[in-house]
DNA sequence: AACACCATGTAATCAGTTACATGATTAT
DNA sequence: ATAATCATGTAACTGATTACATGGTGTT
């Protein structure tokens, strides 16, 4: 039982879902791929934590849909009282300023540029999330208001970073016109 | 050549490095174990872009000094050009919160609660790293600079969430006494 | 006496990505 | 026509962790 099982395990305790629809859900929080995925589900069904049904669809190809087994909540219930590892990002931008004097100057800028659209994008796409749960329809659970929450902090924050770094660069090598 | 070795060099562009110290060095940007770093090392001085000499010590065991060959300068420059990766952040929280009605409301609150001591901690080792380069004998370096206020910022705002998330959790569960 | 630090390496296993494989529906 | 989405699976490979292996010095 790794930390992508518990994942799994933990979305469905929310709602029965396909591993494709879990594949699409569990990626802002621990990145999987499908074919890490379906293996793993069939692996939760035999060790009898999750069980599946056959949903027949006309429009599109049919689905298991998955749900949690009594067995499963209590394995969720148990891991819940242990701590959580430390959390870990990995960060290639930080690499590649440590070494930032062996590149070209304008690259470093581009760099932080790119960083600082990318955060802008995320927040604006976490910005449509908050708005659709706004409206008292379908007001969200507790537990993704803090997630979404938790991913602004992070953005916002990153994103303040970046734009803080862009002015510590030094000037831009624009050399004074002889006149 | 994947990112810890690109890492790797660009820890050796600052100072020549043992083995043991990379891996201690490379840590907080790239967790990596020592048994991935030695044959990696080994691999890049075959591939010709970093070199290494013996360097005999009396009190302690011998250590490789490893440092970057004109080639591995080159290699650096170029993976400077390239945009970086997308950072991904694992935090098991996040789906120990995702599934938190499964769980017994104490043991979330402890984990919000542990999350906010180790983000305390991380932020007090910076603190002790900030005060450490103020002296102006060992002024760092931009990169290091913006290295460590990036952390910063991240630890930041993570502890800022968690305090958050904590007054949002329902009250505690004490019935009010009979009198 | 037991543990932590320094220092390097290999072997076995687990986790994660990329590639192979199929096939219908819908949008550009 | 070409690509994207939905949907599931396996095979091959790369990346990362854990365990095995050694051995001196310094600390509690």
């Amino acid at each position: 039982m790794n930390t992508l099982a518990y994942g799994l395990l933990s979305l469905l305790s929310r709602s029965a879902d396909s591993g494709y629809d879990l594949m699409l859900k569990i990626k802002p929080f621990w990145p999987a791929k499908h074919s890490q995925i379906y293996p793993l589900l069939a692996q939760l069904e035999s060790d009898g934590l999750v069980q599946h049904v056959l949903v027949v669809q006309t429009d599109k190809p049919d689905k298991k849909v998955y749900s949690l087994t009594d067995k499963g909540k209590e394995a969720l219930r148990a891991w819940l009282g242990v701590p959580a590892d430390d959390p870990v990002t990995r960060d290639e931008l930080t690499l590649k300023l440590y070494c930032m004097e062996q590149g070209d100057p304008a690259d470093i800028r581009l760099l932080l540029e790119q960083r600082v659209a990318y955060c802008n994008e995320r927040l604006k796409w976490l910005q449509a999330k908050i708005e659709a749960y706004k409206s008292p329809p379908n007001a969200s659970p507790l537990p993704v208001v803090l997630l979404i929450q938790k991913a602004r902090f992070y953005y916002q924050s990153d994103l303040e970073w970046a734009e803080w770094a862009l002015q510590q660069l030094p000037e831009h090598g624009e050399e004074p016109q002889p006149d």
